[in-house]
DNA sequence: CCTTCGCGTTAACGGTGTTCACTAATCTAA
DNA sequence: TTAGATTAGTGAACACCGTTAACGCGAAGG
């Protein structure tokens, strides 16, 4: 394969996964069709068979992108912050939830129930898998140094220990990050809709309560 | 219409939603099919028209209905409680996560992402907000009552008052639902797949945090 | 130069939601 | 009892969908 054409193919695949992204921020999930992205492409549907196993694939793939750009913005603000890792972990958080808000088509895609035909793709969910995992590990790395500095609780949970994680910082970021994930989730899916228009003070006041729960208990 | 023949009606109402219930845990929401649920009843789709004005409305019924289900087997649990407002929290809040890890399909659509066709329905939201509501007023009646006896610690969040209800009771609610629908969630949406078999430990933390934090702060 | 291979096509199969025209049955009221 | 209205069903059709197969074209590589 030449060096020419495999940036041309490179840059199909993006532009497949740009018009499919286009679509689900659209319509939602369920709006990404073969057929539908070809016409938007000036092509027929089987030549996307060429780039892509399946439907499935495709929106596999686009997934772990969207994994990687939330990461990449939850950095930013991360570097942006000049010091102070609690500081840090706040304004990460914030981005999350303001990346998330601002994007509820790919948030439905990325932390929503798994589609019935994702779990099948094990090289797929591989990168996934990465993709997420490394998304996890910018708040971990973070939590991690404050674990070195002494400046972490000891908690009571018995969880299974992680990679090269300490026990603690497992399962003080596993409770973190369900505790984050339930307003966030809760938020843009919807479902505090009955209650509030907006959830920013509740937001707010969990965020506060999790940096108390990380500082001392 | 006869007493007779509404009663035929309410039937066939019932049987459509059984099936599609069936070919909901069997391949997920987006398994719902007129198509497929008018051959499972040896009719054809247009039929089903009669019924419902189109599958949203559908599976909109058909969500409600779950909601009273699962309504009704917290109802359960709590009354088999003998006493203690906490116990009976505690009682529901476990049976809240059975019954959604028991039923991932259904609970993908009572509380994933909305489906894009869902929110214009009026009246089906109407209903369905319906159902939700008395689903959380059986939490939120439990801590009314706690209220009332001056158990409940004053929180600092400025949450709008929501009906009758005290506004610290209001807030005490949201947190709590919004982290209890955080463990339960990431845990039935297998986003905590890379970290833990079984949350069970990592649920009960949270459950004994939360109830902490109902007692004093 | 010739061959392979990447990339695209058309045609087709089976599936989907939805609408329309129509029929058979049942319920209602004169 | 009989005429009319309502109900519940049918089949055909339209416009989509994912996917597969057979085929053509054009460029890359030996």
């Amino acid at each position: 394969m030449s060096d020419r054409s495999q940036r041309r193919r490179e840059a199909t695949l993006a532009e497949i996964k740009a018009v499919a992204r286009q679509h689900l921020v659209a319509g939602g999930p369920s709006s990404i069709s073969l057929r539908a992205i070809a016409r938007d492409m000036g092509m027929t549907a089987p030549a996307l068979y060429r780039y892509y196993a399946s439907l499935d694939a495709l929106v596999l793939d686009l997934c772990t992108d969207l994994y990687t750009e939330l990461r990449i913005a939850c950095e930013a603000v991360r570097d942006a912050v000049p010091d102070g890792v609690i500081e840090k972990l706040h304004a990460m958080a914030r981005e999350f939830r303001r990346w998330v808000l601002a994007h509820p088509a790919e948030t439905a895609l990325m932390f929503g129930p798994p589609l019935p035909g994702v779990n099948q793709f094990i090289d797929g969910c591989n990168s996934l898998q990465d993709a997420g995992h490394r998304f996890g590990r910018i708040f971990t790395d973070l939590m991690v140094e404050l674990y070195r500095q002494g400046r972490l609780p000891d908690v009571l949970v018995d969880l299974p220990a992680h990679e090269d994680l300490p026990p603690s910082v497992t399962a003080l970021f596993l409770k973190g990050w369900t505790r984050l994930y339930g307003v966030i989730m809760a938020e843009a899916f919807g479902h505090l809709n009955w209650a509030l228009t907006d959830a920013t003070a509740l937001f707010e006041s969990e965020l506060a309560d999790m940096t108390a729960d990380l500082r001392s208990r």
